[in-house]
DNA sequence: GACAGAAAACCGTCCAGACGGTATGTTTTT
DNA sequence: AAAAACATACCGTCTGGACGGTTTTCTGTC
């Protein structure tokens, strides 16, 4: 007998703010909090709400997942579409994609990503095919061992990033940006 | 009254067999499935036995952990001293650790560690420690730019190859490990 | 070396809470 | 009126863990 009820419905809000909610808690607290009570409450819905949304637990993290590589493919496509050179073109989108400051704003839903990739295997498979695709797409322009190479630094950055070790300070971080760039042409 | 009961006791052997088997579930089942039950089970011990041996589910976790990082120690340590030139001794032996073919064996093990890190947010302090004391340890001889791109993209490969996604082959991968190799001579 | 006792190494059972999910109702939107 | 968007209540199962019992191993003493 709540006024919850009697809110303005808003499915479209609530949806975003549900897997909003599941991203932050996954990086914050681990996946294992994301649990549909916990989600639920934080979003502000009952677990029936939730539950309407997403009918299980599997496609929760599926919609996470969905959500977060369809924002990487359109922001990846973005910056292709404005660099003139063909050569290592996905290398540097993809580079400037994780290969962010202190960025905290767009870059912690790439470190959801990698949570969820790691600690659901069933994502992995999806990761799998997502990868496939782009790789496929962009072989012949940055298949170089320097692109290559420059793309592997950028993960294991983003990795140390993700884990709260990153000792590289601001002027390092830069002079290897400026490397990579470099590499992803050669 | 089964006979379970009534066999050898061997507390190493067992203690042992728990962390295998705890770390063979997180790193194809994820670390979800990695409940009390299941550990116990797959290793041929009881509940009780398994609760003898590590309390809580937190210290078998932490036993995991100190388990894989004392491994890690001690192959860094041994890769070092053979090494004679001391400036990147560190980054090569940790290309030389991390880097490896399609080695299933120990491989597996520092695979484990990331899903377990990743997972965890109470490991990844307990990783901040440890990764700041060898960063410590190796400053001066290891904090060049390019030692530090180098084992940024062994990470990196470390990371595709624990998502599947290692797409470099056989030939390029050794090209590459001769790149990170001189780069940590720079 | 024998033997008693203590300690360690297990096993089996039970429980409180959390978790994912169902079923059904109520309100709003179409 | 129908459907979508919620809420509430409830259930079966799983999970971490407590507890007490049983068997083996260790330890000191003679």
């Amino acid at each position: 007998m709540s006024k919850a009820h009697h809110r303005k419905k808003r499915p479209e809000a609530v949806r975003r703010q549900v897997l909003a909610v599941a991203a932050r808690l996954s990086l914050e607290k681990g996946p294992a909090s994301v649990t549909l009570d916990a989600v639920s409450q934080a979003a502000g819905v009952s677990k029936g709400g939730l539950l309407h949304h997403f009918p299980n637990k599997l496609s929760l993290l599926d919609g996470l997942f969905d959500d977060l590589t369809q924002d990487l493919d359109r922001v990846l496509a973005e910056r292709m579409q404005v660099d003139p050179e063909p050569k290592g073109r996905f290398t540097r989108a993809y580079i400037a994609t994780f290969f962010q400051p202190e960025g905290l704003e767009d870059g912690d839903r790439w470190k959801v990503l990698t949570v969820a990739l790691i600690s659901e295997p069933h994502l992995r498979d999806r990761w799998r095919e997502w990868f496939d695709r782009h790789l496929v797409e962009n072989i012949g322009t940055d298949s170089s061992l320097d692109a290559t190479l420059a793309r592997y630094a950028v993960d294991g950055l983003w990795l140390d990033d993700l884990l709260g070790v990153s000792v590289i300070d601001t002027a390092m971080r830069a002079t290897l940006l400026k490397r990579l760039l470099d590499m992803s042409r050669l």
